[in-house]
DNA sequence: CAGAATCCGGTTTTT
DNA sequence: CCGGATTCTG
């Protein structure tokens, strides 16, 4: 029995609420949107009104469905409900959009043609099938990036427009690269559908396909959940607005929770209408303002505020605190991005040693991009200091690990193609790639799966002797496998098969890297090994007789995000992008980079709607400081493999002055003071950093500066704006953005550019 | 067929 | 700087 902290107290959940949370909470039917500022305690009241449905109106637990935006809040929102009920919420659905579609998909796939043992193709693999359609339909994957592909299909299927819409929409168009992609997308979705597998926008948009194809479905899940609550809701994209809707429409019992100001993911097809005009969705909508923080001093307030004061698009708020005033925030300015890193560290430490009762998990690091991670973890090794990094080289994307799950996939789905393909020579048996490409031809001229073509590959009369045996060998493997998951868990499934296919010795064989590759794999095992455990908790029993522990084991791994497996517990300073920090909090926050180009990104000009992005990406790393903010920037910072030199982002002059408390670093004041340099145009237009020290030639009048925003003259490419400087001396490179043909990188040694006057 | 050498291109954020 | 793809070599 869990504890229960009120064991006889009908409204624990209602303790401490103030009046809009209370107003919120106690809501029960119709629709009611909350608009919730940064630590304004949404959760609280997610959970509360949960608790309060239950509790007071007496709805059953399983008539609820809850939609979070990570796993680990699922987890963390059922026991939050746990432990104010003093039980299980038995029956309740909580989880991500994609694990609540991936269950019910679960149940009712074979309504769309699809096996109900199907297995979810990650990004990675997704992308490998998108590159063998291109192949297969003569679309070269040099020449139509692969990525901008996949991208542009996520979008369709993100606003739920699928293969015959696209293709009818974009049909006669002028652009080349949307006919292309409408040659891909039907061809990339019969594969999926003959490879029984979904990819992730799959998992969003098939359930609404679902629901839209039979009323019958729609009604009986409508029914069942009469309660749908959405946390971080203004990130919802048109699929899930679709989706919510058919689940809620009939009842209105829609209760949506989200922050205008905290919406980042745009890129990915969210749609910040969806919050701004759920009243318009909804009519008759109850509206509750959260504005009270209870996270963070005034002082770091003020700063949010004043920076997210500047975007245009959003509802307008201002966050209010009882926390009056708080330290200044410090502005560091730093030589590059390694004594930037070592400044962090070096606050950090000096912290965490004058502040009794502190703990390293008492501090972050974010930053904007992944790369800059790396920098930081040199410095935090080098001090000793322990750290986790969420993110950047994602464990489920290791090369090691993709081949472990290839197999996995493959035992659980023998229709898999990508993980055949991707498996079926590693180890090597010999089967090079002729003999592949005859065994698929074959394979498709006789009608049957690359698996089976393979334990049959001597009626080939194409393929080598040698190769036959390796493919005999490896469909006899897998078919074994296959077999074996169906009477042990995947524990020790997987422990049996690396043992077999003498996959660690493989890898320590491999060279320098290949310990940490064969540590990896024994962590994914490990992690196989705790499986059955976390079984408990969210799997009915009818899955349990449908599904060999491997397939819901697959799922599990295709669904966790890298915030899901943060160790709060660990005393351990949390490197992350910002993306990543969304809805977490710690009392020290770093963040580092903000450099113009790099924060915002320099693209996020092209769009104003980008800018703003960027712009709330920064609010939201504001906000996650409780106690103390620092922000850092470097004068020159290596990135993919040249030097670029920066100037202070353009977000920081947002926030007023008197709560600034500006630095230098250490080693950028040494290196100011010894080296006095000749005084050169400074840095403002980052102009100085490729000036030559040798004047001999003549200065041109037509030669452009290379500036950032510059207009240009190409001989061939026409006129455009300078985006981006890096490198220098005969490495010197730009990239413009042409009128005409958008952006290139040039080297400016070759390029012959000339100032464009007419501009 | 496999491994080494070489070239090329991309690089924002993620369920 | 990295990885992937391509080409060369044994």
């Amino acid at each position: 029995m869990p504890e229960r902290p009120h064991p006889f107290d009908a409204t624990a959940h209602l303790d401490g609420l103030n009046p809009e949370q209370r107003e919120a909470t106690e809501h029960f039917e119709g629709p009611i949107l909350v608009l919730a500022g940064a630590g304004s305690g949404k959760t609280r009241v997610l959970t509360a009104r949960i608790c309060h449905l239950i509790r007071e109106h007496g709805v059953p637990p399983d008539r609820i469905l809850a939609v979070t935006f990570t796993n680990k809040a699922a987890g963390e929102m059922r026991d939050r409900i746990a432990r104010l009920l003093g039980a299980q919420p038995a029956g309740m659905w909580v989880g991500t959009f994609h694990a609540i579609g991936a269950r019910l998909l679960r149940r009712h796939a074979d309504r769309l043609g699809w096996d109900r043992t199907f297995t979810i193709l990650d990004a990675d693999a997704s992308l490998r099938l998108v590159k063998k359609i291109q192949d297969s339909v003569g679309l070269d994957p040099r020449k139509w990036n692969p990525k901008a592909i996949r991208a542009e299909l996520s979008n369709a299927k993100n606003q739920l427009v699928d293969a015959e819409a696209f293709a009818r929409d974009n049909e006669g168009s002028f652009d080349l690269f949307v006919r292309n992609v409408a040659k891909v997308f039907g061809p990339y979705q019969k594969a999926l559908r003959d490879q029984n597998s979904f990819d992730f926008d799959d998992l969003l948009m098939k359930p609404v396909e679902l629901f839209e194809g039979s009323p019958e479905l729609q009604r009986r899940y409508s029914e069942r959940f009469a309660f749908v609550l959405v946390d971080e809701y203004q990130d919802t994209n048109h699929a899930q607005f679709r989706f919510l809707e058919l689940l809620s429409a009939d009842h209105g019992n829609l209760m949506v929770v989200g922050d205008d100001d905290q919406s980042i993911y745009g890129w990915r097809g969210a749609d910040i209408r969806n919050i701004l005009d759920f009243e318009k969705a909804f009519p008759g909508a109850r509206v509750v303002r959260l504005e009270r923080n209870y996270r963070s001093t005034q002082r770091i307030l003020d700063a949010a505020n004043a920076v997210i004061a500047e975007n245009v698009d959003r509802k307008g708020k201002t966050l209010r605190t009882e926390r009056a005033g708080g330290e200044g925030i410090t502005l560091v300015e730093t030589f590059d991005e390694t004594d930037e890193a070592r400044w962090i560290v070096g606050d950090i430490q000096a912290r965490y040693e004058r502040t009794p009762g502190s703990a390293y998990r008492d501090f972050a690091v974010l930053y904007r991009t992944n790369a800059q991670a790396r920098a930081l973890e040199d410095a935090f090794r080098r001090e000793g200091i322990p750290y986790q990094v969420i993110g950047s080289v994602r464990f489920y994307e290791r090369r090691e690990i993709q081949d472990v799950l290839a197999y996995l996939r493959l035992i659980s789905n023998p229709r898999d193609a990508v993980a055949f393909d991707r498996v079926v020579n590693y180890p090597r048996r010999g089967v090079g790639a002729t003999s592949q490409q005859r065994l698929v031809r074959w394979a498709a001229d006789s009608g049957i799966s690359l698996l089976e073509a393979a334990s049959r590959a001597e009626e080939a009369t194409d393929i080598p002797r040698g190769a036959t045996r390796g493919l005999q060998a490896f469909a006899v493997l897998v078919q074994r496998y296959s077999v074996r998951a169906t009477q042990v868990g995947v524990g020790e499934l997987l422990e049996e098969l690396i043992e077999e296919l003498g996959l660690v010795r493989e890898l320590t064989e491999e060279g320098p890297d290949g310990e940490d590759r064969a540590r990896n794999v024994a962590e994914l095992v490990a992690g196989a090994v705790d499986f059955d455990l976390e079984l408990v908790d969210s799997v009915t029993e009818e899955d349990l007789d449908a599904f060999t522990e491997l397939d819901l084991f697959l799922q599990q791994v295709a669904l966790v995000a890298d915030v899901d497996k943060l160790d709060p517990d660990a005393d351990t300073v949390t490197l992350m992008t910002l993306h990543n920090a969304k809805g977490l909090e710690f009392p020290v926050v770093y963040i580092g980079g903000l450099e113009d180009g790099l924060f915002p990104l320099a693209r996020a000009y092209d769009e104003p709607a980008e800018l703003e992005e960027e712009r709330r990406l920064f609010y939201v790393g504001i906000t996650r400081a409780e106690d103390k903010l620092s922000l850092s920037w470097a004068r020159q910072r290596r990135r993919a493999g040249d030097f670029t030199y920066g100037t202070l982002s353009p977000f920081v002059d947002a926030i007023p002055g008197q709560l600034r408390e500006e630095r230098t670093s250490d080693r950028l004041r040494l290196i100011s003071t010894s080296t006095p340099h000749r005084r050169r145009p400074r840095f403002r237009e980052q102009t100085d950093a490729y000036f030559d020290p040798e004047p001999d030639y003549a200065v041109d009048q037509d030669q452009p500066l290379y500036a950032k925003g510059e207009r240009v003259l190409h001989q061939t490419f026409g006129s455009g704006a300078v985006v981006e400087v890096t490198g220098f001396g005969s490495d010197l490179k730009v990239t413009v953005d042409f009128d005409d043909v958008g952006r290139k990188k040039l080297l400016v040694r070759y390029a012959n550019l000339e100032k464009d006057w007419t501009a």
